[in-house]
DNA sequence: ATATCGATTATCT
DNA sequence: GATAATCGATATG
């Protein structure tokens, strides 16, 4: 199996490692661990990413920043490594990452999540009670499950520093590098569908959409 | 197994 | 008024 769920110390990604292009962040940050922590300033809830998208800005006509600035997109215009969150469909909460220096739009859309801790939380945030390991896809596979496993609202978490333990939700690596990544097309857009910014994990049975590797 | 469709609202034409 | 970086339920092979 491609599990990579041993539980190891969690340091916190430095800006400079958002503040580059979101191609290149995005095949970085597989591997990667998003954390969200209670109240107390613990994590409550560790999962690992696996599958993310890039979003290239105002050259990108898939992109949220295509437009140019707005009050939506603002955080993709400003520096790298803060959350943009946006809800889509009347329904659901989607988190990014924002990338480039501060002026230049970029983001890097996570897509789904190999879950580490707290999988009780995340199953009770989902409304939904795990009665067999297959069940666990269903928590943190698709970037609306994941946003709803991890409480993200765009009220709440727009504009949190992800650099920073200090916030409720933060990224940070416990020194796992992923092995073999994949890059096909993005999903579920309708323009500049042909571009491959998708990046996952192979064989990793979280991530969304094609089971065909 | 794949296909189609309804939900529900911020944002833009 | 239409659309959207989705999901879950239902229908059909």
């Amino acid at each position: 199996m491609c599990l990579h769920n041993e539980t190891r110390a969690i340091s916190h990604l430095d800006r400079t490692f958002f503040a580059r292009s979101p191609r290149r962040v995005a095949r970085e940050l597989l591997g990667k661990v998003l954390v969200r922590t209670g109240d107390d300033g613990k994590p409550r809830m560790t999962a690992r990413i696996v599958e993310v998208e890039a979003y290239l800005g105002e050259q990108d006509p898939a992109s949220h920043a295509y437009p140019g600035p707005t009050s939506r997109n603002a955080v993709m215009f400003g520096p790298a490594g803060f959350a943009y969150v946006y809800f889509i469909y009347g329904n659901h909460y989607c988190l990014n990452v924002s990338c480039e220096q501060e002026g230049r739009a970029g983001a890097v859309l996570f897509r789904a999540l190999e879950p580490l801790t707290g999988i009780e939380e995340m199953a009770q945030a989902r409304g939904i009670t795990i009665s067999h390991p297959r069940d666990l896809i269903k928590l943190t596979s698709g970037p609306g499950r994941l946003g709803e496993a991890f409480r993200v609202t765009r009220s709440r978490d727009n504009g949190c520093d992800l650099t920073s333990p200090a916030s409720g939700l933060w990224i940070g690596t416990d020194g796992f590098r992923a092995p073999t990544i994949r890059v096909t097309p993005r999903i579920g857009i309708t323009k500049a569908a042909e571009k491959r910014l998708r990046y996952f994990i192979a064989g990793n049975p979280f991530v969304s959409g094609r089971k065909t590797l």
